[in-house]
DNA sequence: GTACAGATTGAG
DNA sequence: TCAATCTGTACT
């Protein structure tokens, strides 16, 4: 199976392009649980055992500072916490939300440009063979923005890391397993959730996700098709 | 220093 | 439907 680390171009593009294109695209989070020891061999010596978590993205959002009130950069607002949004495209933007749910970002379009992509679901690939309760088991962890960086382990320190080039987290295409939903062409595109404050901005159709996916947060919205499915290839 | 909102979640 | 939860942010 061949996969590709998404490029800088792709992260470059507009933002509602980006959202739509995520869909289907793999997050990948190799993990080292902490100095993990085993019984290395007869001396005792440990043993290192990295993980890696997968997921495919099924659910994504779109926010297009400045002039979008439900972003974070409305109004080409700047805070400490807020800088990174202002990245290149291609980069993390990562903040935590009522205290406890970190949220993952990434961001678009070109530097000094504050937009992003929200991810606010995956569907886990890791650990799909040994879990027996697949669908029912792991739905629950990566169902929701806050649950899925739970899941692969996010915090703060991921702030402006770059998805080209980090060693601990990126994205790629996969040859072997194009996501049937992308395939037929049809994606779903709902209002956002949890920014009823932005006014008509709460109203614009910039959530994405695969339909009648089992992973995604909230279903509700509109069905659109695609009338250029090869533009939306995953590979 | 103090007040307060919030791109959520999980229980009911 | 509703409230727990707590950091960052803005303001005094």
């Amino acid at each position: 199976m061949e996969t590709r680390r998404l490029p800088r171009k792709f992260y470059t593009r507009p933002t509602l392009t980006v959202a739509r294109e995520l869909l289907g695209k793999y997050l990948v989070r190799p993990i080292r649980p902490r100095p993990f020891s085993e019984k290395g061999g007869a001396n005792g010596a440990k043993k290192i055992v990295t993980k890696k978590m997968i997921g495919k993205i099924v659910e994504t959002e779109a926010y297009i500072g400045p002039k979008d009130k439900a972003s974070h950069a409305y109004q080409w607002k700047i805070t400490p916490r807020n800088k990174t949004e202002y990245l290149e495209g291609g980069h993390i933007y990562i903040y935590l939300c009522y205290g406890m749910y970190w949220q993952l970002n990434i961001t678009t379009a070109k530097a000094g440009q504050p937009e992003c992509v929200l991810i606010r679901a995956l569907e886990p690939l890791n650990g799909q063979k040994r879990i027996k309760n697949y669908e029912l088991g792991i739905k629950k962890l990566t169902n929701g923005p806050g649950k899925l960086c739970r899941w692969i382990k996010l915090d703060k320190s991921f702030d402006g890391e770059d998805l080209t080039r980090s060693k601990r987290i990126w994205l790629e295409d996969r040859s072997d397993s194009l996501p049937a939903q992308i395939k037929k062409g049809r994606i779903v595109a709902a209002k956002r959730i949890g920014i009823d404050y932005a006014g008509k901005w709460a109203k614009k159709p910039w959530r994405f996700y695969l339909r009648d996916n089992p992973f995604v947060s909230r279903m509700a919205g509109l069905v659109i098709r695609n009338r250029h499915p090869q533009r939306w290839r995953v590979s």
